[in-house]
DNA sequence: CGTCTGCTTCGACATGCGTCTAGGTTGACA
DNA sequence: TGTCAACCTAGACGCATGTCGAAGCAGACG
């Protein structure tokens, strides 16, 4: 045990908070791997990872699910269910107003991933 | 269609190709998807996240199975079926000297997938 | 050559996941 | 109030995945 980087809860990734050294420099505890991985995982599949895309890259900071659903040749539950997904991994937030519902994305747990993955060095292969 | 990032390869990714925009800038291709998901869907999992943990920040640049193994209250088959999910995703390679096998990490992969997520202002929530 | 150890592959099983259709819920509007 | 549209939930079905024990393969070492 000891002095690593402590298991933070998925709020405290979404609070912003730094969180974890890249795991090129430190072994991660397993805590913080059962934290983590559902978001990687969520991010496992095609359709959600170009869902995110969408929402994350949406010029209004926010996207209505009226303009993800026709973008898929996927019946509207089952984009449905992705965006569920996603907002359970803690990636995306959902909120009704009047008939349509928007969506936008939590850019703290996504720092968090990416700063994991960092590999410090820009060097070759 | 026209001027987006194109879909690269896994090759293209492990051969350090700058490969994408961030999801943040710009809507990811069904193509560059479909390629990128499987290397999240293969960190979506506590255990591999561990062991590419482990392998990322093995102090010599590689580590022996036989050092993974015991690390976890798996068996070995099981974990060398992780490994093996791995290796697919193109995330570590694997060499076998004499008796034992080792793994090291493929930055260049690595590197495309913190880009990808990555949110350009360090920001607040 | 025989045997032992380390790791992978094989086959099997339970669980989880992606997808669908059908049905519910919420809000807009006449 | 009644009706319509947008979105979510529920239930079901087939395929993928995580896990194991048993068997196979590759080197090391007498």
């Amino acid at each position: 045990m000891s002095k690593q980087t402590p298991a933070p809860s998925l709020t405290d990734l979404n609070a912003g908070m730094p969180c974890c050294a890249p795991i090129s420099e430190q072994r991660i505890p397993a805590e913080t791997a059962a934290v983590l991985a559902p978001a990687f995982k969520a991010l496992g599949d095609p359709v959600r990872l170009q869902l995110m895309s969408m929402i994350a890259s949406a010029s209004a900071g926010e996207i209505c699910v009226c303009d993800l659903t026709p973008a898929f040749e996927l019946s509207g539950p089952t984009i449905s269910h992705h965006l569920k997904t996603l907002r359970e991994a803690g990636l995306v937030d959902a909120e009704r107003r009047g008939t349509w519902v928007y969506y936008r994305a939590r850019p703290g747990i996504m720092r968090q991933l990416a700063s994991l993955l960092d590999v410090g060095i820009p060097a070759s292969v």
